[in-house]
DNA sequence: TTCATATGTCACCCAATGGTGACATATAAA
DNA sequence: TTTATATGTCACCATTGGGTGACATATGAA
């Protein structure tokens, strides 16, 4: 039945390889990435959307809508003749995860390390003024 | 002498904006994501990177270095006629702490809300069955 | 029913991107 | 000095991406 998958209807032979690089192209676009910031709050029409954008064409912010949704980074609904776009902030969360947290991570151990390796260095220079030619 | 700035010669007219924006871009194309991951352990010379991506040109992942590099994603040594390539992390930190995090950190507080809400409810129902018809 | 509004879709344009092979240059090794 | 190796650079190509206006459709309001 698979209810809410119904945007890949029938062969999701989409590896998630394939779905981070349609989250990161769609981050790499600065429009897109204020769209994104804009549903953060709560869910917008489209409308709403076009008029945060007075400088781009309806049909250009409805390009980068399609975008976002096949980034599976938005929830769409209809309502009557309004369309509901919602923010999905799962695919974010999961570059964070796979990506992002890594390499900050790393860089955050590696700040660490050097900053002992520092400090080790200055603790000794210190010693080396106080009592030179010391043991070594 | 703006030694190392020597990237942007006489105008840093580049706001961070702009700056950002390259990060994106640099980060949305998975060959150069892999760069990165590669660099991450230690810095590599340009051929060796070369040899670890054999479904790619040489001229290719030099394109990507170019990009990576100016997005100040890279830092560059030359060492006779070889090239070293570092991984400065701090950009990544940059648009981590700038966007994905609070990203991240709004969806766990949605989630957050939502769990206490569905307790809530839970609760309530839980009491009504143990004691029919309270209050309200 | 008639009309205004919100959205969907199409065809087209131009710039940017990712890729290539060929050639040029500089430096370590023989 | 000659030769092999590591990079740098150029010209070119095909595809994608972001943008547009024009037209089509559906639905709430008058």
């Amino acid at each position: 039945m698979q209810s809410h998958e119904a945007k890949r209807p029938r062969a999701p032979e989409v590896t998630q390889r394939e779905r981070d690089d349609a989250v990161w192209r769609a981050l790499a676009d600065r429009n897109r990435r204020e769209i994104l910031d804009l549903l953060g709050g709560e869910p917008r029409t489209t409308g709403g959307l076009v008029d945060s954008f007075p400088h781009l064409s309806r049909t250009a912010v409805m390009k980068h809508l399609d975008v976002l949704e096949r980034a599976d980074l938005l929830i769409v609904r209809r309502e009557g003749r309004v369309r509901w776009n919602q923010l999905n902030p799962i695919p974010i969360e999961q570059i964070h995860e796979r990506w992002v947290a890594p390499h900050v991570r790393r860089m955050a151990s590696a700040l660490l390390r050097l900053k002992g390796q520092v400090e080790k260095k200055a603790a000794q220079k210190t010693r080396t003024k106080i009592n030179p030619r010391r043991k070594r």
